[in-house]
DNA sequence: AGTTTGACTGGAG
DNA sequence: CCTCCAGCCAAAC
């Protein structure tokens, strides 16, 4: 028995596409999420890359705060060196293995509203 | 229609 | 802490 929903539907992934959008554009200045957070968010947990080629590929997405969305390990998207600089510039703070401070930063949105 | 590719994750060594 | 690997799944080849 899967654990996952069945493949979307295009309409499916385009409310989930806007679920995503929206989740983001709602992370608090100086924090971060995950794409695991947001996956389980929009009710398609095992989707998580989906998040990631969300924010990369959807045009306007670079309008949104996405440099606030890092993996689950505080890891920073790759080829994006600017990302940790915007980060730090909102105040985040990083160790010294480059990651993310995620217990200090981590934002876990709860019971999301209005999606 | 089969294979490869990631802005992912969890576990093993 | 790091690297490697299997599982993941829509998209791109």
């Amino acid at each position: 028995m899967r654990d996952y929903p069945d493949k979307m539907t295009p309409e499916q992934a385009r409310m989930f596409r806007d679920d995503v959008l929206n989740i983001v554009s709602q992370i608090p200045r100086g924090r971060v999420t995950t794409y695991g957070h947001i996956a389980a968010l929009t009710g398609w947990p095992s989707h998580a890359r989906m998040v990631g080629r969300t924010l990369r590929y959807t045009p306007g997405a670079d309008q949104l705060p996405c440099h606030r969305v890092v993996n689950i390990v505080g890891r920073t998207a790759p080829g994006w060196g600017r990302q940790r600089i915007l980060l730090e510039e909102e105040g985040v703070t990083f160790k010294p293995n480059g990651r993310v401070d995620m217990q200090r930063h981590l934002w876990e949105p709860e019971l999301l509203l209005d999606l």
